[in-house]
DNA sequence: TATGAATGAGACTTCATTCAT
DNA sequence: AATGAATGAAGTCTCATTCAT
């Protein structure tokens, strides 16, 4: 059976397509061609996406790019959403995991630091995400608003299920009593675009700055906001 | 007089393309028959975009769902892109009217509220501007990450635009004493981000509750963080 | 009626259309003004086909650079062809009136220099046509070989009533005992050839040299060769 | 092997496109399919320009008649005028030796008999050209007065080139007295207008008769003119 | 398996012609 | 009469996908 992972074919887990027969043993010499060929796609894909947007490029394009034939680019994918989607996917899992993980922890904690510490969960898988795969991340920023059709569908998608998880996630943080009284929806959103548009800026290369400074500004924006210290409202 | 704009024609400010002379008075059946049709066009174009995205949506796409010949096209804009221009034109202006003269007011404000009260200018221009022009403002947002390239190049310039004059305005209100001392990038990039993500939400209809009492709640966000009131840090 | 002079419309004469009802007098404000129209459209059409050949040039393009609207062509053309035959018509009947004349003086001459005589007609018949519609004879030199189809067409039927022409006169001439004893088409398509080529060379300003002796020259080229006189073979 | 050519390759000479890796041995299936597609494409093609000229033959005319799929075209042509190229590139080549070598056995001639011997290369070159290359001499006698524009560029450029060669061979005979005492460019030009006229009289079937003694009557007539031969003037 | 040739639908754009103003 | 806007057929070229080699 064909693990496709096409637009066509959303119930399968999304990724390269597999012969119906495979020759070779795993890890055997066609094993390794077959994933040689599908990093060289992805590469060239993931390259050429950023630079020109997911809809302005050919499947031509890519195999150029990538030194393979252009009908090989179907012997590895169904099509282009296709290798979106598997772009995404270790994305996707990632992000799924940060999340349950947080929150299985928050579930769990005992008291307020405790609690806090399950946000650590998150900004470390997060954290490793972006280090490992920054440019598909910032594919991610580039194409995550776009409208659930077509090649871009799965940035979407990923989109949605951020948005998801961390309205689910911000629920039980509020359980827990550590945020303000505000509706999820609101709040979550809020964060997610502050961080999401700052690591925009840095992973497209328009902040010239230190990044590394930039995570621990922004959790004290994100925690206590804009305002100039000496305007400070009274505490409670 | 309608001004002329073209993609060839980059010096000028973007608009429908207008022969330098016709027949017909200003107001008469001609120009009342034009506007329409460019309206007819526009709107056409806006909703498909919202639809399938900028890329997706083709010329005869368009003219079907105005209800005009494809030639016809041409005949107001001399493709896609400068379309997208004309759409976003208003859109533009007004960003860069209510920055202006915000930090205007900025610029000659005695003391921290009369400061504090350029904001308003600010809010009340986008504002109305999200109020009359939702459509292309979700446009803008669904589309303001794409490569300055191709038809979507307006919308990525639009949100270049945006950021360069927060940010400049951010640096003038911390000239003031309003903000805290952070990066200007950064805390504008964030105040973006959320308040852009936020407005997402709600255009694009993912919200569900009552849209009304967002910016009030957004405004705190942003001002006075997310932390919960009991476990604020000591001001100063 | 309708005089057309179009491709659809072969029986009637070239020529401007006439409304059917023409209102004002001949000579007067109306016919003047479109005397003017029919000239500004074919000095403007001349122009552009001697640029791009006659194929590559649209209605626009002649409307436009003559100064008149795109719909106003029609009222005086009823399409490029008209407007072609109309061009080519007086260079028509000059070359049918210089061959006719000529051939009726030759059959009414008595003896060889009387006979000679006769091609003084049509040297001067064709050199007045040169001189007065440079422009047009050089089109028809640009376009004379075009197959008979489409806008073209006049060009070569033109070029087929030259030959036709000629040759009769060739054959009058022979039997006049003026000519050497060749075929007749092929010593006078020699001669239509070498006199084309060398006003082609003329009017299209590839000869840099002194225009005013090339005729002279020609003439004796072809009454004499271009063997040089020493190797001359012995005459008879 | 094939070389490439291109209208974006210019300094490459003109031919069908070719990727610079193919599959399949030269001379194994896919070269030979490749080769018939070329040959049905240019053979359509030059029919078609024969018939309608280059100017109203349309992509889709040819592929139609060739029996290929539109795209097809593109694969072994940038686009009409590299197909016009690409017919004309035999005979520039052809056009060019024959001059040349013409010119070099003239530079080595001792004698006159010797020298008018060097004409029997050009005369030989030419007739081997002419007689494989019938349809293509002709499109360039129906094209070469073309402005050099547009897909008739190649046939305009053809013309100049011969014209040049053909200048440069008669200051050549000139210097060796084979010739009268006339500016080269005019004797030049009288003798391949008579030439170019013939021979487009026969191959395009205006001459009915026997066209095999047309070349012996042609040249006794470009080198002792056309003067009944008891009206000669005295030699020297 | 890998290749790239072939296909034809479809996108963009132009333009001759008609027609309301 | 003059204008130029409207129309839609037609042309150019691209590209996803299939398939012979």
């Amino acid at each position: 059976m064909l693990r496709a992972g096409s637009a066509k074919n959303r119930g399968a887990p999304a990724g390269p397509k597999v012969p119906s027969e495979r020759p070779g043993q795993p890890g055997g010499r066609r094993d390794t061609n077959r994933k040689e060929r599908i990093k060289a796609l992805s590469d060239a894909a993931l390259a050429l996406f950023l630079l020109r947007g997911i809809e302005a490029v050919t499947i031509e394009d890519i195999t150029t790019k990538a030194g393979v034939a252009k009908g090989s680019f179907y012997r590895y994918f169904d099509d282009k959403t296709a290798l979106v989607e598997s772009l995404f996917a270790p994305v996707s899992d990632a992000v799924r995991e940060a999340f349950d993980h947080s929150s299985a922890r928050l579930r769990e904690a005992r008291g307020r630091d405790e609690a806090f510490s399950s946000y650590e969960q998150i900004g470390e898988g997060l954290g490793r995400l972006i280090l490992h795969h920054a440019d598909v991340v910032l594919l991610y920023l580039q194409e995550c608003r776009a409208p659930a059709e077509g090649a871009r569908a799965p940035a979407r998608r990923l989109a949605d299920l951020v948005a998801e998880k961390a309205v689910e996630h911000t629920k039980l943080a509020r359980a827990h009593g550590l945020l303000r009284d505000f509706p999820a929806e609101v709040s979550t959103m809020a964060v997610i675009g502050a961080v999401e548009r700052i690591l925009f800026s840095i992973l497209s290369g328009e902040f010239k700055g230190e990044p590394l400074e930039v995570p621990g500004q922004l959790i004290t924006l994100i925690l206590d906001g804009l305002r100039a210290p000496d305007q400070q409202r009274p505490a409670g």
